[in-house]
DNA sequence: ATGAAAGCGCTAACAC
DNA sequence: GTGTTAGCGCTTTCAT
């Protein structure tokens, strides 16, 4: 068996809580009394039980981070963000996904995945109010993305209006006109797109610009294929947008795949802006526009609003903490020759 | 506080072992009694306390995962499979990131990072053999990846020499005669790209063609950034191959990309194949021909490596395992118009 | 089939 | 400054 604070307590002829002093560097412990005990320490090979500490404490160091897709580098990239920020306070990450499902986020979010948490951040997609008000799990949750539920969680955005209004402003400054959206959720279940999609309208508004449903492309989810489907259906329906606006990155990056199939030029032809900045988009044969969120500031904000939920529990949540994005200028959007 | 297994048994009246049965689904417990502390379990809205059932029995039930980078899209699908690996057997995954420094490493592989795990696959890169015979921490330890150490550890790898010569036959049948290879690390320290490179000269020989020194091109790292340097570099220094045989994928699309700014068409004047298989191959203006592993399974074995190490600690491991690859033609390599 | 009690390894009151 | 002890919540013999 290993070795425990009382074997070493016996070999250096001292009381366990000695030990203890010693291992958690309490003060007021005599240099000799220390040299001795770390003697005793070092040849019993002796490492400190953190379950044990766990239990007594009633903390374990550890906060869950719940995405949809791994696969999806925004979300990746938004993890090693989440880990750093959190080792910043010596906390580590428990790490799951939940396919962007809304049976897979009630069960993280009601705590049947990871129950050893101290906090947990989940970014949802599908995910009700009424799964949160049904929330019964007492562990300390923050809520990442798009979704606003108005609950007594601490949700951390960016301003999905005002990035996608930059976007569009940034698209019509380039002289286009005819500026498609792609990456609506069409299932009233869905909303997430909604922000972004409410930008792109209320910004072609103010400048006067029609924003007709045709310019509307639905999707059936937000990867690479499901941006190349949507472009397709709309290039097919005989739409020939001069400009497209993607819900995000991915989406982007499959309409470039099949304007570039079907000999349509970016930017030439047709300018494109994405959303996540992934570092993807910044190769290609054609780099990418894109709003670039501030991951390391949301990776921050949650784990803080973590954090701090720990320190007073009696504090409720609810707040809206946004996190600053800026317009990435790549080739996708580059003037007219 | 927290309802305890103590609260429930008072509350149904009961001891707290009956509860602890009916928790656990202990057969022998009478129907009667069962819906009583069901009952009362419901009532209060218990939930177990997993840290102390994890100090009692030993184990927590937490595998972690140290890999590289997560903005390497083969790590975070990497993770994802092993998230889903150890989930089938009610595992969950502690992650983390190594940023690829030795030193990092060694603070993962000695469990100074992560403490209250049931064991750990870590992807090294630089890591020693000399740090792993250091290692004093006993948790079960699998490795990942081409670095091969020959210690008391499993390690779970496709055969990646086989790999390599796979891919540069497939360039060779393809009519190329001039073959580069993109991604060797010249640091003494640094040998995670030799088999591959091996590979590479091994397939070259077998078939007559030269493999110069001219045509290996040294990365400072492996991510896109390294892959383009390394292809300019080439060009600039006068050396024009007709492909590219490279490292990873990050490293090919950099490669693509430099080529593409200088007016080199892919797959016509130089054909490119990369290695791993990220979804981000199968985009763009040309999409990657590529050496895909099998990541479910280098995921399932290093999760099923992990879980017989502790149901048999007495059983060293330093077994070999492998996965099974194949080659993913797509564009990049088509044959010349 | 159910109960009593010990103890996993640690921390924190409290005593000396 | 150091020792004693209770107890975090659970599982697990050992009784009954």
């Amino acid at each position: 068996m290993r070795v425990s604070l009382k074997d070493v307590a016996e070999r250096a002829g001292v009381s366990i809580k000695t030990v203890s002093n010693v291992v958690n560097k309490y003060q007021h412990v005599t240099p000799a009394m220390r040299a001795r005990v770390q003697e005793a320490i070092d040849e019993l090979g002796y490492r400190p039980n953190l379950t044990a500490r766990h239990l007594r404490k009633g903390r374990t160091g550890i906060i869950a981070l719940a995405v949809p897709e791994l696969g999806n580098p925004y979300f990746a990239e938004l993890a090693g963000a989440v880990i750093d920020a959190a080792a910043e306070h010596d906390f580590t990450v428990l790490l799951d996904h939940t396919r962007g499902e809304r049976e897979q986020e009630v069960l993280v979010s009601q705590g049947f995945r990871a129950r050893v948490i101290d906090g947990l951040i989940l970014s949802p997609l599908e995910l009700e109010a009424e799964d949160l008000r049904a929330r019964e799990d007492d562990v300390p949750l923050v809520l990442l993305g798009e979704r606003q539920y108005d609950l007594s969680y601490d949700h951390i955005a960016i301003d999905n209006i005002a990035a996608s209004r930059t976007a569009v402003r940034h698209l019509i400054g380039r002289g286009r006109t005819s500026i498609a959206y792609l990456g609506a959720r069409t299932d009233s279940a869905n909303r997430p797109a909604h922000l972004r999609l409410q930008g792109w309208r209320e910004e072609l508004t103010a400048a006067g610009i029609a924003a007709p449903e045709s310019l509307v492309g639905p999707v059936g989810g937000w990867d690479r294929w499901d941006g190349a489907k949507a472009m397709a259906r709309m290039l097919d329906a005989g739409v020939r947008p001069d400009a497209v606006f993607a819900y995000n990155d991915l989406v982007a990056i499959g309409a470039m795949r099949v304007l570039h199939e079907r000999g349509l030029r970016v930017p030439w032809d047709v300018a494109v802006v994405g959303f996540d900045d992934i570092a993807e988009g910044q190769f290609g044969a054609v780099t990418l526009t894109t709003v670039a969120p501030d991951k390391q500031a949301i990776a921050r904000l949650a784990v803080e609003s973590l954090l701090s939920s720990l320190a007073h529990p009696e504090r409720t949540g609810g707040r809206e903490l946004a996190a600053a994005f800026r317009l990435v200028e790549r080739e996708s959007t580059l003037g007219r020759r």
